[in-house]
DNA sequence: CCTTGTTAGTTACAAAATCAACCGTTAACT
DNA sequence: AGTTAACGGTTGATTTTGTAACTAACAAGG
């Protein structure tokens, strides 16, 4: 394992924002995993229901970024766990608006807390500056906003 | 898509740094994965056998925190390509170390060069202070270093 | 109306990731 | 030496993802 090389791996941005994103949200996976059996895509889904309300699985394919089979999967999951329920556009029809059941809308809060916790316990080695600053890099990264 | 909760879903850590580490590397994956046909694994393999020289899939499997499966799966790939050749360790005949062929280093030459230039476009939004703090908060939460 | 195109969402099939069990080798302990 | 455990690495079965093709519904132009 000798060195040949000055390319520093560790310093090219997208493999280091992946190393950061895995190491990161490794317990948290632990979590909804075993926990609760789900997939990421269902505890994006599951959040962005609890977080937003009502809303259809093009608008949270939009916000995600996820592609709509993975979405599409992910609902169905949700829906036979009845963790949420369809409801179909009368006006149009192609359109249906997801929405949590109480038992979704429950698991939500529980995992929302978790999340709090952890994201408080992952920032704590931060300045209130510092982490102003990654938000709004990892932002702009994103191309959110 | 009415408001119901507080909860910021793109202050979450995990979820902030995945967004950002996907959208960052879109593009380098079209280039690595369309024109050379390789899967993460296997650029992760390939950059790290030309930066560092030989090195066994164990120490890969260490530095990257991928799973063994996916490394041994990805080395076979690349030996199949003539990008990388095994030689047993005779005083621990377990052990393999892995090298870049004539072949697997150009590839990685090239790829390297495309890596560079994508990390200095990505980076060029920000200033050097503001990516001195990003790379260091990065490194921690990957627990690198 | 009637094509043609587009959209929201699903499904089928191929590719890839995960997980457990496995082989051959070395280490540790008796 | 002989047993047991651990290690580096591979393989096979299962799960998850990706890609393309598919409904069904709407929209625009003739």
């Amino acid at each position: 394992m000798t060195q040949k090389d000055d390319f520093q791996l560790q310093d090219f941005l997208p493999y280091l924002l992946n190393q950061a994103a895995e190491e990161s949200s490794l317990a948290f996976q632990q979590i909804y995993k075993d926990r609760y059996g789900m997939l990421r895509t269902e505890w994006r889904v599951l959040f962005h229901l609890g977080i937003y309300g009502e809303m259809s699985a093009k608008d949270i394919g939009t916000r995600t970024k996820v592609h709509k089979t993975k979405i599409s999967r992910a609902v169905a999951k949700l829906e036979e766990r009845r963790f949420l329920t369809r409801r179909r556009d009368e006006s149009d029809r192609r359109l249906e608006y997801l929405s949590l059941t109480k038992a979704g809308l429950a698991t939500y809060a529980e995992l929302r807390s978790v999340a709090v916790d952890y994201d408080s316990q992952l920032t704590s080695k931060f300045s209130h500056e510092e982490l102003t600053v990654l938000r709004r890099m990892l932002r702009m990264l994103a191309h959110i906003d």
